[in-house]
DNA sequence: TCACATCGTTGACATTTGTAATCGATTTGG
DNA sequence: CCAAATCGATTACAAATGTCAACGATGTGA
């Protein structure tokens, strides 16, 4: 129950998270090197996102040398999962099931995710024949981020 | 076509937008009442958010009696679709087959829903299995040498 | 018709976000 | 050991966003 209440990320901040999840541990150079060329920045401007994501707690810092290694403190998963929970709220009654094709249908998946996948909606659709009716409510996306 | 660039949508115009999407037909008697009521805000409150909601083209106006009636300019699956496209270009990679695994499962989704689902899932997996393995551009972030 | 209720517009102000320069501390190549 | 390269912190400032009050125009009931 402690007011976690976790920043939510803006769209620069994204942009950055997203190499210091690709990189796991990342030295300030390489972050400096790839964001600036990635997106036209210059090194101060990084610097600046970099610091407000060690102040929303997204991304830790260890001492070395004379900077830090950065590293983020949740998986990008469960990060991208929380945004789409929040996206989620504003979904009108009804628009789930377009959402979720639409994401289907022009996500790159593995033949893996397509066997989860599958494994899922079929659970679901055995869930919804055995319970029988109850007819459609307002979204109901709870589960607070993990870990 | 011209640079339309659609501005984004932010957490509170989200909020208004769900109301006129339910109602369709809003007006702003009803848009100010609900919201006023659903999010604790002031009525002067909803009216800058509806401004600022017609003002980036999401709601249109009519004219009548004293004021207007807004209504929805796109679907709310349409602009759903958007605000999760432009979620995913924040996903690192492999990520998307969980993500879409979490969204199904913690969703409501209706049983024609689920066909339809299926339905794209088996169509992918056809298209994997044909294709063989090319055609896919990973986007990984290089380390590149000094400077 | 007249007081009152509504509506949309303006103006306001604090906070967040995008973008960047500067500065002092520190590491490092030579 | 020193000059150059880096690094993080501080400061800056415009734009976007969250919230709201006050105002003037218009519709409405008595």
């Amino acid at each position: 129950m402690t007011s976690d209440e976790q920043k939510e990320l803006s769209k620069a901040e994204w942009k950055v998270m997203k190499i210091v999840w690709e990189l796991q541990k990342a030295m300030a150079r390489e972050v400096y090197t790839i964001a600036c060329e990635q997106h036209s920045w210059t090194a101060a401007t990084v610097k600046t996102i970099l610091k407000r994501l060690v102040d929303k707690g997204y991304v830790s810092t260890t001492p070395v040398g004379n900077g830090f290694v950065y590293r983020p403190t949740q998986s990008a998963d469960t990060t991208l999962q929380a945004a789409a929970d929040s996206l989620l709220m504003n979904a009108v009654e009804g628009t789930t099931g377009p959402l979720l094709a639409h994401l289907v249908e022009n996500s790159k998946l593995s033949e893996s995710d397509l066997d989860s996948l599958q494994e899922l909606i079929d659970a679901k659709k055995r869930s919804l024949k055995s319970q029988g009716a109850s007819a459609s409510r307002p979204i109901s996306v709870k589960r607070r981020p993990r870990q």
